[in-house]
DNA sequence: ATGGGTTGATAGGCAAAACCTATCAATGAT
DNA sequence: ATCATTGATAGGTTTTGCCTATCAACCCAT
């Protein structure tokens, strides 16, 4: 019965009758079969069908809903008990925006340290596909902004806070300065992370409110390539503080606080909110408590 | 997988292999290979044998915890869908406390004018049982008190107060009196419930506290005994005034109220807490809210 | 229009599982 | 010492689950 409610949440993520087959480890005759039983079971169709997956029913999408709970809860069990006997061991699955990659060290650090049995595997994605992600069950957690677009069912535990720095060589026109305000920024060229991150967003925010448009010269999804360009001296970013100390600023590279206004964006650590949470999960939302504190900064 | 679960909740229901098999409609041998299978797929230990059935281990406790939430929300999911296609529909099975049995029918009428297709089972139970009814899935829904001994993982919607009189005939001592106190009422010979109630305990300690003791001159596990020996006029007995006026007062059977101190106890729906509800249940709980208001009397 | 490519349903067959009956071993009570 | 109770085990049958192969509907392009 579990299988099928899988091969369901599988369909739900592939929206494809094939790859959900392939995704479970089955071929499609059999998922087949399986979302047809959960159908039969129910008494109502669940699958809108016609020669192709068309979604779900209202029903379906209510099946859904439960599926996810009750295969989460399912998986939280085994974890639990393993936790029991082999103390906290398996795979702690997170995904964090890349402004915050930085960070994640902070945690997996301290958390390692009390259990070094645990193993990681962390992604880089926006924010919109970390909930998706949770929603999902594909990550047991995710490190992303808090406040700004609206979350699911999901706990949060604040981390830190975003500053905002103009990134640029001394040589450059505004690479002298103390401060800078974001109309002055916005007259730069920038290099900036793609529309769909969250961060590019907020920055194209913050521009536009200061009369300024926004017209980076290079966009990417990656921070590090972003950050190889400034540090030629040719380029010049908006990056949150934190991630530009820990790419390391050369004598060249200026990091430059940006005012008017004095912009700060909350990011937390982002987990499933349901009780009670896997030990893993909850060892690290422990963690994150603890660094917390370092949230005024 | 979910079946195994079942038996498993089974088997801590009954204690007993061949009487939870039973329970499952399964043979003693098909549910000890579905017990052992779990304890396999899980890598531990879950139930303690020798020879008998002898309880769970820790982990055995745990897995029985998150069971218990995996059935219920398999359960669910099917009564949901079940209602999206029918309408409300199904059995409803709500427990509760010998002296609310007379407010029953203020919920299930008014719940059966909006949904005729549901059925009801209602059964007579201490509020001990009823928390444990409620804790192995058997109702959907407990009456009981909500503020006295600790209830767990339940929310309560409060219907009524329970206000005690002393049931007595105009003849005997106390019988012309407008209203007496818990001091004068121990000293008179009383039909009471059995202590398992807690009704009795109640009653007990405000007459203890009252300087008395109580010694009642006789006991019974049901309100109709108790109500049959007092209208004989010449038994007394402390009830709460609903479920005195709901069986009816004689010219020569009085009600009078207890003062010293005004004793109050609140009663009220108590269901699973678990979100979201099944459709029958969450109707029961909005019905439980109109009458409510009823609530100050 | 027509043919190739895609997608999900269907049919047939085999292996695994689930379940039953019958029986056994251990324990406890009389 | 004997019998009753309880859960485990063995052996056999039915059911389920899954696979391969194939089919029908549809989409799109030529």
């Amino acid at each position: 019965m579990i299988d099928k409610l899988e091969f369901l949440l599988a369909l739900a993520r592939e929206r494809h009758f094939g790859r959900a087959a392939e995704a479970c480890g089955v071929t499609q005759p059999t998922l087949s079969a399986g979302v047809k039983q959960i159908e039969e079971q129910m008494g109502v169709l669940l699958v809108l069908r016609g020669s192709r997956f068309q979604g779900f029913t209202p029903e379906g999408e209510r099946v859904l809903e439960w599926a996810r709970r009750i295969v989460g809860d399912t998986r939280n069990m085994r974890d639990e008990i393993n936790a029991l006997r082999h103390g906290l061991s398996g795979r702690l699955r997170i995904a964090a925006i890349p402004t915050a990659l930085a960070m994640v060290a902070a945690l997996t650090t301290p958390y390692r340290e009390k259990h070094p049995n645990v193993q990681f595997t962390i992604l880089s994605r926006t924010s919109v596909e970390i909930l998706e992600l949770l929603e999902n069950l594909e990550i047991d957690a995710g490190i992303t902004y808090v406040e700004n677009e609206p979350l699911g069912r999901v706990s949060m535990i604040p981390l830190y806070h975003e500053h905002y720095r103009l990134l640029t060589s001394a040589d450059a026109p505004l690479g002298t300065r103390d401060s800078v305000t974001w109309a002055e920024v916005a007259q730069v060229p920038l290099c900036l992370l793609t529309p769909d991150m969250q961060n590019r967003r907020i920055i194209d925010r913050l521009l536009k409110s200061a009369g300024g448009d926004s017209r980076p010269t290079l966009e990417s999804d990656s921070m590090i390539l972003l950050f190889s360009h400034v540090r030629t001296g040719r380029w010049a970013s908006v990056m949150p503080e934190k991630i530009a100390q820990t790419l390391g600023l050369t004598d060249n590279i200026r990091a430059i606080p940006i005012t008017t206004p004095n912009a700060v964006q909350t990011i937390g650590l982002v987990v499933p909110q349901r009780e009670p949470m896997t030990p893993t999960t909850a060892a690290l939302v422990e963690v994150a408590k603890k660094v917390a504190p370092g949230l005024h900064d």
